[in-house]
DNA sequence: GAAAACAATAGACCATTGTCCATGGTTTTG
DNA sequence: CAAAACCATGGACAATGGTCTATTGTTTTC
C-alpha cells in the first residue's frame, strides 16, 4: 500500500505519516527493484495508525508510542514489552483519574454557590 | 498572598503562574498605595491553580481553561458558563473513552498472538 | 505522449507550553 | 546598613507535534 492510500484509509495525513515514520512509529520498505523510491506499507501499519490517532487523543506522546512499538517489535523480549505497555496502561489510568477529578471540580463549579 | 507563597502552596512555579496570568487564567492586583509592583493573589487563585494542574494532566489546554474561567467569571450569564463547562466535561468524557480504547488495544497487543 | 495525480526530500514555519536569563527594583533579616 | 531573598519585565530559548512549500521525480490516465 502506498502512502496516499494509507493516509486515506487511516485518516492520518501523508505529512504526519512521514513524520511518524521519521520518528520510528512505523516502517516502510522501498522495493529497489522499482525505479521509484515510493514507500510501501503493510496492512498492519493501518492498524497501528488508527491506534496512534486514538492514543494521541488519549494524551500519549509520540515518544510513548515509539516505546510501545519498539517494545512489541522485539518479540524476543516479551517481558520487556509487557512491562512497557503495562506502564503505559497505568499512566492512562492515572490520566483517566485526573479527568475524573477535573469533571467533578467542574460539576461543583457549576452547581456551587459562587 | 504574593507569588512565591502561591507557587509554594500550589506547586506551580512562579514563571508558570505569570504565564497563566498573562494568558488570563488568574488575575492579581497591585496595591498602588505601595511602592512596589508586587502581585497580590486571593485565596481562590490557589484553588484554581490546583485545578489547573490536574486539568492540564487530564489533557486540557490553557485555552480550554481560559474559556472556563471566563465563562464562570461572568456570573451574569450563568447559562453560558454552564454550557461551556458542560462541553468541556463532555470532551473530558470523550477523552476518557479514548483512553479506554487505547488501554484495550494495548491489552490485546500484550495477550495477542503476534 | 502530455497532463494530472502521486510521491520523495529538505527545510521553513507555526502554535503551544512553558523555562531561563539579564537587569533592575523592593523587602526582609541578621 | 548590607546581604540575602524576593519580585517585575522582556525576551531568548526549547521541546513537541505537526503543517506547508519548493523542487524534483514517477505513475496513471486521457
Amino acid at each position: 500500500m502506498r502512502i496516499g492510500e494509507l493516509a486515506q484509509k487511516s485518516g492520518v495525513s501523508r505529512d504526519t505519516i512521514r513524520f511518524y515514520e521519521r520518528n520510528g512509529l512505523i516502517t516502510s520498505t522501498v522495493e529497489d527493484s522499482e525505479t521509484n523510491s515510493y514507500r510501501n506499507y503493510k496492512d498492519d501499519c493501518l492498524v497501528w495508525l488508527k491506534f496512534f490517532a486514538g492514543a494521541r487523543d488519549a494524551g500519549m506522546s509520540v515518544a510513548d508510542l515509539r516505546s510501545i512499538v519498539e517494545a512489541t517489535a522485539q518479540s524476543c523480549d516479551r517481558d520487556l514489552a509487557r512491562a512497557v505497555v503495562q506502564r503505559k496502561i497505568a499512566e492512562l489510568k492515572e490520566r483517566a483519574d485526573q479527568i475524573g477529578h477535573a469533571i467533578r471540580f467542574l460539576e461543583n463549579t457549576l452547581s456551587g454557590s459562587r
